[in-house]
RNA sequence: GGCCCCGUAGUUCAAUGGAUAGAAUAGAAGUUUCCUAAACUUUAGAUGCAAGUUCGAUUCUUGCCGGGGCCA
């Protein structure tokens, strides 16, 4: 890439001038900004020390320097500290061709390294929510983002299937189904079976009002509250393995999966391996007794199993119970073993919600401690809450945004706005199905990822259906236009305005434009070490913008299309 | 109580320790013979507070004030 290039010069710079070596890595190069003339600038304050001179004399002699030993530096300028550079036209040229001749552009080769990416991780009691969807969103973004960069992706979805949870609506549908079916219903399965997990929660929290009314404690009635207990009991015989029990759970458990499926597929979203809870659940205890023979791991009196993370800044962690269960994390270092197990993976991503940072730093903390090589190569892709105006969602009080309703409200206002634009009078039925799929899609996807992972972040249904502004569909829009450029370059016979060599005759803005072309991909494989689908969302948005900006000033086609 | 994350225009979001803190939206004023006006141009508007580190701090450190989370 040009700016290694460009790197390479300046450290070349400093050996020849000043005898002394700074790496490449250290070296900071940064996109000039537009009131500046030039395309890169490098900042000469930190080296300083180094050039012994002032900051205007150092920028001068590293700039005559490049000048005349660099090809591809056409002129610099300083201003302070800030040394800007101007590539070659000839440099530019270059770029360009080995852009437009390669089909693979922006995709580096395989990397020969595995990573696993964990994400999406849905309750089987209730349909998904727009929480989800920014974590579905999260996943395959880093999924492609990782792709793109030569690793050979495996996506996986745990699905957290069993559990009291569960239970509760298997014991709703139970009282209450009277053999109700997602087809009789006319309800998708994860919609009919997350029905039955509200109608469990009224009924106990009835059951709870009536005992507290007849005197009882209020924290003794959630503990003996009949269904509370039913849903003990059931989960229990599902553990034995009672066959009726497991037979309603596979049914409820296959309803949902169905759901699942068509909400994945709307959202174009899909993994390579399915992971179960059911299967995992019991993992984790032979790690446990390796722990013991490390010694990494201690018991205490009452049998039960501790790790001790005091010298990694945490505290005393319980991993297996004194009655040999096992907890959240005992089934995690478990799990994660057989991942690794199943696909040797350099790095492992688990995408999931802020709230478990410290669990994640805690299992972490224990592969690493337990040795295992791989340790060091597990990330925990943590994100923030999505807020809604009305403040958090609750699904107890109703205010969760359904992923299914969302979607087909995007895909509502895409045909609304598109016919009342008058956009498509030439499209069939079908086509323009697609088209609003695209664009609400594209607007939905854009809406969650360009937040900042980490941040907490406000959904308003009003501003998030827009399509105007910093939005997915004014990036496609950009895109569609740029395509009409090429089409019509291609009928009318003008190719060469496009031509790699006429890139000397193209305008400053046009340039700027190539250039944040090429920047673009670098951030493309910077910012997927990071994890980062939010940067990109970014500069994919600024070079649409740079575009719609000096389109109008430069109508190529004007001459031409009288 | 201990630990973790977040505080930036009215609002929603940006900004590897760098130049005059960017966008969008809402407000005001404009632009359709044009590659599709889902666009473009102009205008006004912000770093919670207080110290410290240094050539330079939205960014790093400490304290306080707010918001959220985790652990009991």
């Amino acid at each position: 890439m040009l700016e290694i290039e460009i790197k390479e010069a300046i450290s070349g710079a400093f050996k020849s001038l000043f005898d002394h070596t700074i790496s490449i890595e250290e070296i900071s190069l940064q996109p000039t900004r537009k009131e500046f003339d030039g395309k890169y600038t490098f900042v000469i304050f930190p080296y300083l020390k180094i050039t012994k001179l002032n900051p205007e004399v150092s920028g001068k002699l590293v700039g005559d320097w490049l000048v005349a030993n660099a090809d591809f530096i056409s002129s610099y300028n300083v201003v302070k500290g800030f040394l800007n550079l101007e590539v070659s036209d000839q440099k530019w040229i270059d770029t360009l061709s080995s852009i437009s001749t390669n089909d693979e552009f922006g995709i580096l080769p395989a990397n020969g390294q595995k990573v696993m990416v964990e994400f999406s991780s849905p309750n089987t009691n209730k349909p998904l929510h727009l929480g989800h969807l920014r974590n579905n969103f999260l996943g395959d973004s880093t999924s492609r983002i990782l792709a793109a960069n030569g690793y050979n992706v495996m996506k996986v979805n745990l699905v957290n299937d069993r559990g009291i949870h569960i239970c509760k609506s298997m014991l709703a549908y139970q009282r209450f189904g009277n053999g109700e079916t997602p087809e009789k219903a006319g309800l998708k399965g994860d919609h009919l079976v997350g029905k039955f997990y509200v109608k469990f929660d009224q009924e106990y929290k009835k059951e709870i009002n009536e005992l507290v009314e007849s005197g009882v404690e209020i924290e003794k009635a959630k503990k003996e509250a009949p269904s509370i207990l039913a849903a003990q009991e059931m989960l229990k015989k599902w553990e034995e393995g009672d066959q009726e029990t497991v037979a309603l759970w596979e049914k409820l458990n296959g309803w949902v999966y169905e759901g699942f499926d068509q909400t994945y597929a709307t959202m174009g979203i899909s993994f390579d391996k399915m992971y179960q809870e059911s299967q995992t659940y019991l993992l984790g205890k032979d790690i446990v007794d390796e722990g013991l023979e490390k010694n990494v791991f201690l018991k205490k009196d009452d049998g039960s199993v501790w790790v001790d993370l005091t010298d990694d800044g945490m505290d005393q962690k319980l991993v297996l119970r004194g009655d040999g269960t096992a907890v959240y994390i005992t089934q995690d270092m478990g799990t994660c073993e057989r991942k690794h197990g199943d696909f040797p993976f350099e790095k492992s991503v688990y995408v999931v919600g802020n709230e478990q940072d410290y669990h994640f730093k805690v299992l972490f903390s224990i592969m690493k401690k337990l040795g295992r090589n791989y340790a060091d190569g597990l990330y925990h892709l943590s994100y923030g809450m999505v807020d809604l105006p009305s403040g958090k969602m609750k699904s107890r009080e109703g205010t969760v945004v359904d992923a299914d309703d969302l979607l087909q409200e995007m895909f509502d206002t895409a045909e609304k706005h598109t016919t009342e634009l008058g956009k498509i009078e030439d499209m069939d039925a079908d086509e323009s199905k697609v088209l609003y799929k695209m664009l609400g899609l594209g607007a939905l996807k854009y809406f969650l990822l360009k937040v900042d992972p980490k941040k907490r972040m406000l959904f308003n249904p009003q501003e998030s259906i827009e399509f105007q502004g910093h939005t997915g569909p004014f990036i496609q829009y950009s895109h569609a236009r740029i395509s009409a450029i090429v089409r019509r370059a291609k009928t009318l016979e003008v190719s060469e305005s496009f031509n790699p060599s006429a890139v000397g005759d193209l305008n400053q803005r046009e340039v700027d434009l190539i250039f944040r072309l090429t920047n673009y991909v670098s951030a493309l494989q910077e910012s997927a070490e990071e994890y980062s689908p939010a940067v990109m969302a970014q500069y994919v948005y600024d070079l649409a913008k740079d575009y719609n900006g000096f389109y109008q000033e430069v109508p190529i086609f004007k001459e031409d299309n009288k």
